[in-house]
DNA sequence: ACAGTACCGAACTATATGTTCAATATATGC
DNA sequence: GCATATATTGAACATATAGTTCGGTACTGT
């Protein structure tokens, strides 16, 4: 890919990243994207067909980035969570989270879109049913597996809503506690 | 109130709900609202602010409607419930659900905006509040209230939006017996 | 019947989206 | 380094929508 493709792209979702720090989507506008990233106009739109791509694209490298880091972990280093509890693997997740890496967590905070919400939804729960030992036996047999599924999910996805909206004073080892007490 | 008012408003709202069954409602333009209903334009900006204002008031109608009538039961009808478990509150709130009164389902279902859901959960909080006597004795003791309240609520919100995913197949019984089985 | 109020609707302002195009700058292959 | 291909620019343009204004009309409650 040219240099300037790549510095452009990187200027757009930079630019849009911090924004959505300041405001929800669709209070953002395409003027003041390519201003903040100091580009032209048509070259916003030769990069993103619509501001509603740009979200789509922007979520999909987050969210492949977060989740291929704790799913595909290096071997040795999976070894060592594999000698803990079968939570490990939600515990890095709130590792990750909690580092903040490009800015997810202004994302995925209630004021913004919940695109971000069913995106990361969707990779979770691939990560559910691939954990499914770890919860399978937690499970009534009265209750469909695709209830449980669910419910395991949006239970994740609301420990990070409830630590985000309590200013993440907990550690990551805490929150996996509590949401390994609610499930 | 003016009957023209009372006829404006009626008209307005209702051709409102009826695009909401149809599509999201950033998608939805006043122009549409004010064809559908049957009024002019200025007509529709006397009656609400913006089109913001208006899916506000639609969520307040609607959710105080189905609350209330949740919340303050008649005594005698009151009673019949009190004689069975807990659960009557909630068995209650999905009975009057998969009523469907206002399409309030439509409003619900993942393709509407989050503003409803969050409506749904402030009322749906303090019900759970109200009844925390139900839930407190299955919460963990390490588990902050807050994180538990937020929990339950959350919780409430996926087994009615499985139940919606799922074409509500299952009784309100069924359900309600899930949603306890779950939390 | 009369005064007050709501409705009408067309024209208007303002703002945002997305497109076009000719000029310019930059990258990459040779 | 030169030539060619490709990316960027920025302003102008077309289109769509939100929300406002206002003089005229129709209805309502008393």
């Amino acid at each position: 890919m040219d240099r300037r493709q790549r510095k452009t792209r990187e200027a757009i979702l930079s630019a849009f990243v911090a924004l959505l720090a300041e405001k929800k989507f669709n209070q953002i506008t395409v003027g003041e994207i390519i201003k903040r990233a100091d580009i032209g106009r048509a070259t916003f739109y030769s990069h993103f067909e619509t501001k509603d791509y740009l979200l789509k694209e922007l979520c999909e490298e987050l969210f492949c980035h977060i989740f291929d880091a704790t799913n595909n972990q290096q071997p040795e280093h999976r070894s060592i969570f594999d000698c803990e509890a079968p939570s490990s693997v939600f515990l890095h997740l709130f590792q990750h989270l909690q580092k903040n890496d490009n800015n997810i967590l202004e994302l995925l905070s209630s004021k913004n879109n919940e695109l971000f919400l069913n995106y990361f939804k969707i990779n979770l729960q691939s990560l559910v049913v691939n954990q499914w030992s770890s919860f399978s036996t937690r499970k009534d047999s009265r209750l469909p597996d695709s209830f449980w599924t669910n419910h395991i999910t949006a239970t994740f996805v609301e420990t990070v809503r409830w630590w985000i909206a309590n200013g993440m004073q907990e550690s990551p080892e805490t929150i996996t506690e509590y949401f390994f007490l609610a499930v």
